[in-house]
DNA sequence: TGTACATCAGTGAACGCGCGTTCACTGATGTAC
DNA sequence: TGTACATCAGTGAACGCGCGTTCACTGATGTAC
């Protein structure tokens, strides 16, 4: 074997990564073999030595976005904090620096609907990803409510988040900022009972 | 003038409701001048006379798609229902038809980030229409609140409202339609001031 | 009323371009002797 | 230890294809006489 052993699956693993930025950040279809390649420091013909196709590359690079974002789902403020918080989690996904950098964050709020259009295949990791992070969220959850109310939360706070930071970027800026700023004062409002009409005595 | 004055806007209309169905079915980047054309009943020739590029039909499309959807944030029970009501909305917008129909749905959560890589003036587009339908549901909310209050009862409802929407479709089938019902009751338990323990005195 | 004409919406062949993919090759490397 | 060799990661030219766009044209239409 003339190459080392490592030497390999550490290109792939290059691509892999070159590949995860690009697609955050220009989407999908924007990105091309050649520009994936050329990100890793190598030229476009050797591609095929590692990937099948580029829709093979999609998946896998999709995959590889989700585990790293998982961090955040798992121990946003540090493995010592204690068990999972959603309040946390949220204010993690939620925050600045995953707003002006969706190619190092989630890739639903980076990619969205565009995932959802790809092969069967593609869309499985999405919705299989979806569903842990989900049972993540769960866990997070008050234990002291019921079922229902845990999952309804889990599901509230989870389609809070993406759609937060999708609107956020669209609004971009300092009203961007401030939306993501109301959207996680709204899940603490909403996760910890505040009355909706809270401050309201001033007004009486 | 040989041809009607009428004729040459209605074609151009045909063209603009083709494509504000085809890219929010297949996305922008995936639907070809030609299907536009196709989908109209005409040849992509001519194209050209009624569009300055693929890049205009975008613009015009995507502002087409919002002013048909604007709809559910005016009067989503009908005009005759009162004053509008953040939560009769957010469950118009929540609803399973809107999961099913993404093509005659929300460019936002149809299209979501790959509206945001479009030119300039696509994504101003985008942020003024997020604006306006910020105001409106602002409008919804119960006016016995604070400002603040309020501010972020819309933010947070707009963001789970499109999150949930991608979310739901990226599940799909039985679990989407399930995910939706948990969006619209965790808006309802959060607008209304339900403790987030509730249900659990079954358990105590 | 009928006809010749000018207009221009719509046609379809053609263009240059960038894409994903293929393939003959090159040359850096680990191994055998 | 030194050299010849086989391997295969990576190169770069080439391919077919579909795209957005252009353009010479065609023919349906409203108007002038």
């Amino acid at each position: 074997m003339p190459w080392s052993r490592q030497h390999k699956s550490e290109t792939r693993e290059r691509i892999l990564d070159a590949a995860a930025l690009a697609f955050r950040e220009h989407g999908i279809e924007q990105t091309s073999v050649g520009d994936v390649m050329q990100r890793a420091g190598l030229t476009h013909g050797g591609f095929y030595a590692h990937f099948k196709s580029k829709e093979e590359l999609v998946g896998e690079a999709v995959r590889y976005a989700s585990d790293q974002v998982s961090k955040i789902f798992d121990a946003p403020g540090g493995k010592e904090s204690g068990p999972p918080d959603l309040l946390k989690i949220a204010a993690a996904y939620l925050s600045l620096p995953h707003m002006v950098h969706p190619e190092r964050g989630c890739p639903v709020a980076a990619l969205g609907p565009e995932l959802l259009r790809g092969d069967q295949k593609l869309r499985k990791v999405i919705s299989k990803e979806t569903r842990v992070r989900l049972e993540k969220l769960y866990q997070g959850t008050n234990s002291r409510a019921t079922p229902e109310v845990r999952k309804r939360q889990a599901a509230g706070a989870l389609a809070c988040m993406v759609g937060g930071q999708i609107l956020a970027r669209a609004l971009s800026g300092q009203d961007g900022e401030q939306f993501l700023a109301d959207c996680r004062e709204f899940l603490r409002d909403a996760l910890t009972g505040q009355p909706p009409t809270a401050g309201s005595i001033i007004e009486q």
